[in-house]
DNA sequence: CCGGATCCGTAACGATACTG
DNA sequence: CAGTATCGTTACGGATCCGG
């Protein structure tokens, strides 16, 4: 424990490493998605975390460069789940507080909100837009597989913004409530969304 | 995430919720747990622990006062798990380094490697004594429960020293070398030890 | 003796300006 | 865009002191 809180415990670490669960980042991304945190820390932390082998630059020739996790990297996804479960379970979250939702980061909610044992015994997939991101799900075998991008045979579609993510976060309103609303919209197979629901419903 | 680390993120604060984790502690325990904190600190990380209602002081009469976790701070005993399983699988410890093994911390770490799923289908105890402390596990009906001091009935009883456990920890020696040579001893059912050998190795 | 509170030097961090 | 340099501020480390 105390050896791990040495590589990973300082101010920013695990948010970074957070950041690159959901995908590869940019220097600048990186910068942004922490706005108290300055460029010198920044490249001090990815240094450490290259150093560990846990976070790795990557120089593509006709491609940006960019940041990803290595394999010993991406291992600390189970921890960063257990994280997010413990919070939506015991934070409250201040329907006052300004939205802080952000679209790409809820691919790994809903991974950590995956639960094997709940995942409905047929292949499908489902699709995700939040504002510009779109995401789909890949549901087989009891497995998750999570890829940024449309997906042209989704059981369904759903649309929302980052603003009505804030709520279901607070828990100001569910899904269903929203769904009323017009807030966030379904397209696509009703009992497959159903099916999602019930997976990823926080138990 | 951001919220979590808020609240947990601070330095000492994880090491505080491991110790409690395995009993309750008074002050002066759990600033010995951690040599380089001051008591100014402890006493800040306990109020704010206390105030977010994950620790809370108990005054018994007619016994000394002491911190322990309330059902929410317990209720990160799965991210410790996480972070002891990441630990112990990919931070390499330097043999040369001090000995820093905590014997009452041992049950945290046994706890952390528990599986159900290799869990045996039989119901006993173990118990084990490392220096001056003793514990047992209860295995029953694929559950683990540990408890401090002597079992009656355990199938063994496992003996060592905190400096063997270091050696363990390093990876210098496994547990089957260090009872041929006498680091550590077993006394009791012999099958009953493979069962435990098995259930809590690292994957 | 235990459970803290106070004080101060140091190390880590936050914000901004600057450079290849 | 991807960092580096600088500096003010905050948090921490270590020692000392105090009340029950």
């Amino acid at each position: 424990m105390a050896r791990f809180l040495d590589l990973l415990g300082s101010r920013w670490t695990l948010l970074i490493v957070r950041d690159l669960l959901a995908r590869p980042r940019r220097f600048k991304e990186l910068l942004a998605s922490a706005p108290s945190m300055g460029p010198n820390l920044l490249t001090v932390r990815l240094r450490d975390l290259g150093h560990e082998g846990i976070v790795k630059k990557v120089s593509p020739t006709n491609e940006a460069e960019h940041y990803e996790l290595t394999k010993k990297g991406h291992g600390l996804e189970p921890v960063i789940h257990e994280i997010v479960r413990w919070s939506l379970k015991h934070i409250e979250v201040d329907p006052d507080s300004p939205g802080v939702s952000r679209p790409d980061l809820l691919v790994v909610a809903l991974r950590a909100l995956f639960d094997p044992d709940r995942a409905p015994d047929v292949t499908e997939n489902y699709e995700f837009r939040v504002d510009d991101v779109v995401f789909h799900l890949n549901m087989s075998k009891g497995k998750l597989e999570t890829e940024f991008g449309r997906c042209p045979d989704a059981a369904f579609t759903l649309e929302t913004s980052a603003a009505v993510l804030d709520q279901l976060g607070t828990g100001i309103i569910d899904i269903e409530t929203a769904l009323e609303r017009g807030l966030a919209t379904v397209v696509g197979d009703e009992a497959a969304f159903e099916r999602f629901a019930t997976t990823f419903s926080q138990v």
